[in-house]
DNA sequence: TCAATACTTGTCTATATAGTCAACTTTTCA
DNA sequence: TGAAAAGTTGACTATATAGACAAGTATTGA
């Protein structure tokens, strides 16, 4: 670690930006492919085709680079998080928000791919955004629900239901592509097949909520 | 590998199956929360109680000791496939369908999380299953819902996306139970908020495909 | 231009890991 | 009972891995 009083002269540097923009994408890719443990630092410098001491020159460690990893990762989540916000309408901001997570399945299925895993393992890494953060923001929501419960615009459902099946068939299809692909006996996945898939969610969603 | 030719006396023995079981449920739970390359054989000889060598003597390398576990882990989930029988009724099909699945999760989270992990890595050791007994079964299953559509009794969607919800829901109580359980601010999901789940989900499935 | 700072990287080390092996104990059955 | 087969395991090896380090090069600003 540079620990530097940085006092002096010198340019903060867009080197150091770009070559661990460079390194982070590469380590997503490991972690997400095979998990922290799996992930060597040796395939991630190949991969970024850096050599490995460079790595160690931006990132303290193993651990460090992860966490830099996942911090990237719930960056670009809580994005998507916010898209679910307090209106009127059930109908527009549920169809709002199934598209922007679909979009983010399809645009970020690493990303998708790395929380996945990191939940399957019991998420040793993330109990402190999700102790704060996420368990906020998932009372916010649920207060939503239950306004238009009581306003009668939906069924009386457990919020948190709704909310986990939204979460569950929308992560689906960047996480369990390999399966999708088969089914669907395609190739890859592309943009009009997202959209329709997000269409059926909706379709499903809405009604099944009596939206 | 003792390749002996077995023309001799002496039995089965039970003793094989017991200490390949001990190792095989040991190993399960290690794969599933590590992957297979972040699974290591000491760990899984310590959460067995055997020393190493001896899961060598039972299992030619970690491939095949990979290979036995997720055999394993299929079997379970072919009993449970089947459970989304043809029939009549769709609402009383899928009904018992969902159910199966999610008593599935309870009781089996981690054989979910080594399907989730194995699949989120691209299934590397899958492709002749999923090329196989899956494809067949998915063929068959989307030939129910489209002759439930035909009849009139649901909702005109593609039946691949109304499957993969129905899974996606259903494993993701089991794969993705830390964010469950801060969310729903519990220590452990009881049978009974398992119960709760699926009324949800068979709620907004049934009356979102117009069943 | 030049000195200070940022960045790069080949080489090295300690440890962890998969897998082997041969000596050993237990179980079986004739 | 005893010999053959099944099962057990400590000690070993080769390799992979995380990380340190020092000697180097490139970049910056005064």
């Amino acid at each position: 670690m540079t620990t530097s009083i940085s006092r002096g002269p010198y340019k903060p540097g867009r080197i150091r930006e770009q070559s661990r923009d460079l390194i982070l994408q590469a380590a997503e890719a490991e972690f997400a492919c095979h998990g922290f443990r799996g992930a060597t630092m040796q395939r991630i410098a190949e991969s970024a085709q850096v050599p490995k001491a460079n790595i160690h020159y931006y990132f303290s460690n193993k651990l460090g680079l992860y966490g830099a990893v996942l911090e990237n990762t719930l960056n670009l989540w809580d994005t998507v998080f916010n898209e679910l916000s307090s209106q009127d309408d059930p109908a527009h901001v549920l169809g709002r928000y199934i598209d922007a997570k679909m979009n983010f399945s399809r645009t970020n299925p690493t990303a998708s791919r790395l929380f996945a895993k990191e939940m399957i393992s019991g998420a040793p890494h993330l109990s402190a955004y999700l102790q704060q953060d996420y368990r906020l923001w998932f009372k916010q929501r649920m207060s939503i629900f239950e306004s238009w419960i009581a306003q009668g615009k939906m069924d009386d459902l457990d919020p948190a239901h709704v909310i986990f099946m939204i979460w569950a068939s929308t992560q689906y299809y960047a996480d369990f592509e390999p399966q999708i692909l088969i089914a669907t006996e395609a190739q890859s996945q592309s943009e009009a097949s997202y959209r329709q898939a997000a269409n059926s969610i909706k379709h499903i969603i809405l009604k099944g909520c009596g939206i």
